[in-house]
DNA sequence: TGCTTATAGTAAGCAGGCTTACTATAAGCA
DNA sequence: TGCTTATAGTAAGCCTGCTTACTATAAGCA
């Protein structure tokens, strides 16, 4: 059983998974920033002013796992959290001016990640993959409402036109 | 900047990922082991015996997040550790007898996870999903090696017969 | 032989994900 | 109005990954 399982779906998505975020770690460690923080700041980026349960949801996290990157990035003055004035339980996230340089430069690097993983793949190929890609996504997602989890990715394209 | 990122190939891929996690773990949290454990008994079954530092090589995580999932292996008696009788500081892992059944179990819940992600998926286009997706990997895992870390998931095929 | 360097395994401590449980506030309804 | 339920944010604590540093042993060499 189980012969060559190095090269099944799960293992080789898992690969290229860990290899993304390798090559984008390396590159971006210098900045000061984690990836998970970057992509706190890049979500805000187009959704300044948001509350923390919404952000939590269109980045596909625990509201509890966003609450201790925005406390980091706060420290740091890369955002801050200010009272919802119409609901006093809730805070709304916004970015701070210095951040706006470090996400231009966040997202040359993520452009040149995606340069060199997708060296000698056509537009043609690409496309193909980015197709079948997003359909297992669908699919496991379409799976994950049977059972009990709540959301999936699937749903950001609702939240974010 | 960054409009529509979420569609982006690392931001589907590591979606994929997710959602493959969530899935068999949802599954199989009911069997009492979690993915990292199983994945250590899965490498196993095929390398009984290994040394642990060849066992976090071809699962390609580091010798210390190995030996906790061994500890914890052990406490429960999946696995055990024995001296190497040829190198007084290594040790050699086995699978216990208890584990085999439990392997079973595992390989044909992936199966299905498997299954459910390639719904309405042909072959030919998983065939070429899986080739894009392996170059990819490639791609990705040589520009690691430019770099200082050490190796990288193309290395398996060298290690694994 | 004895010194130096390299390697196998582990400990400590951090990042980032999670679940569960708590507090404060909102919202619904008798 | 006042009670009950739902929701926003957080704390505590777990798992899995990492880096850095330590111990014991191996290996190379003067």
């Amino acid at each position: 059983m189980n012969k060559h399982f190095d090269r099944s779906l799960g293992f080789a998505i898992h690969d290229v998974a860990r290899l993304l975020r390798w090559s984008f770690d390396r590159q971006s460690a210098s900045l000061g920033l984690t990836r998970a923080q970057w992509s706190v700041l890049a979500h805000l980026s187009r959704r300044d002013g948001v509350q923390q349960k919404d952000l939590a949801q269109v980045m596909d996290i625990t509201p509890i796992t966003l609450a201790r990157h925005l406390d980091r990035l706060e420290v740091d003055a890369w955002i801050e959290r200010r009272d919802d004035p119409d609901d006093r339980r809730a805070k709304r996230v916004y970015l701070n001016a210095k951040a706006r340089p470090m996400l231009d430069a966040l997202s040359g690097l993520g452009q040149k990640v995606r340069e060199t993983a997708l060296q000698g793949i056509s537009a043609e190929e690409e496309a193909q993959f980015m197709a079948v890609l997003l359909r297992i996504r669908e699919n496991l997602a379409a799976a994950g409402h049977d059972c009990d989890t709540p959301c999936s990715p699937a749903d950001h394209e609702d939240l974010d036109p």
